[in-house]
DNA sequence: CGTGTAAGGAATTCTGACACG
DNA sequence: CGTGTAAGGAATTCTGACACG
């Protein structure tokens, strides 16, 4: 589960030029609940792949003018959809074992 | 092909945290031709989770006492492996690809 | 040969704050 | 609300070199 994707080692410098988004921002959307990511014994930021990906997004929405509030809720709801099908898959799965008995 | 894997975005002091190798010793596999970061405009090294899996190749090596020099032998023979094995692939695909024209 | 270390400089990262709007 | 910026401090990274062996 905790592929290279997920695995955070990279620097806000580097993210910087990965997304092209400034520090501020980067920091700024962490402060709104956007991403988290992860703290160096010293208190320096490490981000994973995937939180380039999300901040990426975020970047897209912000220019169509969508306040952080709002990507952030939608953020919500797409892992709560995540959650119902992984919750449905478990269900169908666990009838289909208890039949198997 | 350039997945988050080959994904050159690590600093020298993560790869420390990540291999327990010594910032030294990280430099000094690279003057000896083992691993190739690449160089921020500020010419800081960058490395990739693949530099980090041969790093800890190397260290194996290390403990068991052979020497840099045998380490990169190795490691080109089993490059030359892998592109001859390439090159045979890619020609049985040639012959057959004649065979239906 | 492989690795530690002190040296000096340059760039990085952090936080809290003021600014504009 | 979202982002820029100057401020000051602390930690990072780099190179070339001396050391030991």
């Amino acid at each position: 589960m905790t592929s290279y994707k997920d695995n955070k080692v990279i620097t806000i410098g580097t993210v910087n030029e990965l997304t092209g988004l400034s520090e501020r921002q980067i920091r700024y959307y962490e402060e709104r609940g956007l991403i988290y990511p992860k703290r160096t014994k010293r208190g320096t930021r490490r981000y994973s792949f995937s939180d380039i990906e999300i901040l990426m997004k975020i970047a897209d929405k912000r220019e169509d003018g969508v306040q952080t509030n709002e990507i952030r809720k939608d953020m919500i709801n797409k892992k709560k959809d995540t959650d119902i099908r992984d919750e449905m898959l478990r269900g169908q799965l666990n009838a289909h074992f208890k039949k198997l008995r």
